[in-house]
RNA sequence: GGCGAGGUAGCUCAGUUGGUUAGAGCGUCGGAUUCAUAACCCGGAGGCCACGGGUUCAAAUCCCGUCCUCGCUACCA
């Protein structure tokens, strides 16, 4: 019997493996899931069950300005906040099974120790560059205001409340040094400008680090997805980017005069896995350092592609230039799952909670597991419904795995009272079919080692279907009646497939394999690993008493799919409800305030797209007074060729301004339909002539 | 607009150092079977491989152009 596992995925190799930190304003999801933590999990418990050296490391991301944000929106303190939703993420991720060696958070101790020793290491090496710039400062709350901190006037819209770095009604991006008439969130007195220190880290001067190291040195190995976004940031142009903030949330910044300063989330995030690492190792009474100072191990992160820039451009360069750490080895992101057709969003309250998905689905963590590996966005946005969950559960878990082991366990008490049968002499047939199943551990381990875990759950499910056709083309229900001695050999090869299944399943299908242990009583010094599944001739030997059937899998009923899109019918209701609460009435405009705004009729004479532009359109309009451009942001809605003879309404004396190098003399009344789409403001009856005063 | 990723069967996806009739699962239709959660097993139908050019003896695969989806970025009522 030969081993067909290849020698160096035999040897033991040491692994750290990381999945994204959740961020603690909202509990875990199926799109975090899909992403990031069930691929994570299966590559380590499959890494575990090869019998090497593996650290899976996470904790919760609990610094940056959305913490304090949330926490004043709920009148509670941040720490209050973070607390809430540690607690929700760690509980569920448990009882999902996920398998971290540690679970920690950035605002535990020894994580604003070894960030602040990083950033310092750095700092002492002279690898930031120091700026200073005047930036909006509360003075009666003593301290700087973050973007999100400052509302004011739109100069855009007009619109009185917009944030310091987004316009929600005209979704201008801003600078809070923009807005006219800011004003603080804090205490509402208006801030001044006040120069602040910030440091920098020069990505700009690692580009040729990482063009070799990842342009060159990962052409091939890293997924296109990963590869392409990577070289897009470096060919665009790198630019130093800011690891300090104005904050008084966070981890402060070990340097003298950068008081009520903190380091910016992004840069003690990642640091996060190192320190959680510490505190597995201290914990375990082991080594931290080899986990991610020695260059024979494997660093692997597993994230979301919004983290891309995080993980392979911004934390390799502060590993790579604080000297002692090695650098990922791979960073397999996944893209991104929708939900019945639309994106995930934990504000529209558009999502599966985990928390949500484990009270009302008890028991059945593999369920949404397999159906979220074997649908998993890998190469691609890909789509959860729940249609889609009910086939993998029925058809596949229930119908041929589940199914599978139901007739051989039944069979087994039935025939032999529980006790695994001598075989006699073994058929061509036999031998093909332990060939053939000897060779899964190789193809299973092959695509789980390419991160293609979406296609190990196929391969899992062939395992099953090898035994659901053996026992069908072998019939021993049939055979029983003249050659009993033969059914001996035969259930003794079903089971020993059935056997094989419950290590392989381990990884996709933790608690299955676990319930399938039990059933066939294998456990603790009897449980084989993954590599003793193609070297072993007896898996589960002749003479053993296994236990009687229960069922792995049950059949989802299609009143519990209603019901969960039931749920979100109804979320979506109290969205449309939320969006249908009118924005409350403008401060009171004088007939004088009024009457300044000269209204037209109007009608587009000639439309053309900008260049270069998205949402842009050149207008030529006649206002009746004269023909004149106006350029207008309505491109997604319109086709240039649509409007032409349109009749709209113009604000005709709207001060003009250059966008993109063309002077826009005027501005078009819109409004925006249900569904976001916008509508042109203009007179319903014909006969209107251009140019009439609207007043 | 720039950059990146994707566009293959009704659905979800494999498949590119170019090479015989383009694959899998689900769904569908038919057959067989009854040990099993009416499940399993066998078979059929179903594809101008987004579109248009080009290179080649040969293109899903390479080149050029166009369209669509998603992301980043620019820009924006």
């Amino acid at each position: 019997m030969s081993n067909t596992l290849s020698e160096t995925s035999n040897t033991t190799q040491r692994y750290t493996i990381t999945a994204a930190l959740p961020y603690t304003n909202g509990p875990i999801h199926i799109g975090h899931l899909a992403g990031v933590y069930v691929p994570a999990d299966i590559y380590s418990r499959y890494l575990r069950l090869r019998g090497h050296d593996v650290a899976f490391i996470c904790g919760s991301d609990e610094h940056g300005v959305a913490i304090p944000m949330k926490a004043k929106k709920e009148g509670v303190s941040p720490q209050e906040v973070i607390d809430k939703y540690h607690k929700i993420i760690k509980d569920s991720f448990e009882d999902f099974g996920i398998s971290f060696d540690n679970y920690s958070r950035t605002s535990s101790q020894i994580h604003h120790q070894t960030a602040s020793d990083f950033f310092k290491k750095l700092y002492d090496q002279g690898e930031f560059i120091e700026e200073v710039t005047e930036q909006l400062y509360d003075r009666e709350a003593h301290q700087f205001l973050a973007d999100r901190f400052v509302t004011g006037t739109c100069p855009r819209c007009g619109n009185e409340e917009a944030y310091g770095d987004q316009c929600e009604s005209c979704g201008s991006s801003l600078n809070a040094t923009d807005l006219i008439n800011p004003k603080s969130t804090l205490t509402g007195s208006k801030p001044v400008l006040k120069e602040t220190r910030h440091w920098f880290l020069p990505l700009d001067r690692y580009e040729s680090f990482l063009r070799t190291w990842i342009l060159e040195g990962h052409k091939n190995d890293w997924k296109p997805n990963v590869y392409g976004q990577v070289k897009s940031w470096i060919d665009e142009g790198l630019k130093p980017r800011a690891v300090t903030r104005d904050l008084d949330w966070g981890i402060p910044v070990p340097v003298a005069g950068a008081e009520g300063k903190v380091l910016y989330v992004w840069f003690d995030a990642p640091i996060g896995y190192i320190s959680s690492t510490k505190e597995w190792a201290a914990r375990e009474g082991k080594d931290w350092e080899p986990y991610w100072k020695d260059k024979n191990t494997k660093l692997v992160h597993f994230i979301g592609k919004d983290n891309i820039v995080f993980h392979c451009i911004i934390f390799p360069s502060m590993l790579n230039v604080h000297g002692d750490f090695i650098l990922p080895e791979n960073v397999p992101a996944n893209e991104f799952l929708n939900l019945e057709g639309n994106k995930l969003s934990t504000s529209k309250n558009w999502a599966v909670w985990l928390h949500e998905y484990l009270e009302e689905f008890p028991d059945k963590q593999d369920v949404l597991r397999y159906a979220l590996t074997a649908n998993a966005p890998e190469t691609k946005d890909n789509d959860f419904t729940w249609k889609d969950f009910q086939a993998r559960n029925n058809n596949e878990l229930v119908a041929i795995f589940g199914n599978f082991i139901n007739r051989v366990v039944v069979l087994t008490n039935k025939y032999y009272e529980g006790i695994v049968p001598e075989p006699g002499t073994f058929t061509e047939t036999d031998r093909e079919v332990l060939g053939e199943l000897k060779s899964f551990p190789e193809a299973l381990g092959n695509s789980m080692e390419r991160y293609r875990f979406r296609e190990a759950s196929q391969i899992l499910m062939n395992v099953a279907r090898l035994g659901n056709k053996y026992l069908a083309d072998e019939e021993p229900w049939k055979v029983i009646k003249n050659d009993p001695e033969r059914v001996k050999t035969i259930m003794y090869v079903a089971l020993q497939i059935a056997s094989a299944l419950a290590v392989l399943s381990e990884p996709i299908l933790p608690f299955t394999s676990e319930k399938l242990r039990k059933m066939l009583d294998q456990e603790g010094d009897q449980k084989l690993n993954w590599n003793e599944l193609s070297t072993m001739e007896t898996l589960l030997p002749a003479g053993k008493q296994i236990n009687t059937a229960t069922l792995l899998f049950t059949k989802i009923e299609d009143s519990e799919v209603a019901h969960q899109l039931q749920k979100l019918e109804n979320t979506k209701k109290m969205n449309e409800a939320a969006n249908k609460t009118v924005e409350p009435q403008k401060e009171t405009a004088t007939f004088e305030d009024f009457s300044k705004m000269d209204l037209r009729t109007g009608t587009i004479l000639e439309a053309e797209k900008m260049p270069k532009a998205n949402k842009l359109l050149i207008l030529k309009v006649d206002t009746g007074i004269d023909t004149r451009t106006i350029v207008s942001g309505i491109a997604q809605s319109f086709k240039p060729e649509d409007i032409i003879g349109k009749k709209v309404t113009v604000l005709v004396n709207l001060a003009p301004r250059k966008l993109r190098g063309v002077m826009s003399e005027g501005m078009i009344l819109m409004t925006e339909n249900a569904e976001g789409k916008l509508v042109f403001v203009n007179p319903d009856e014909d006969g209107v002539t251009n140019g009439t005063v609207i007043s």
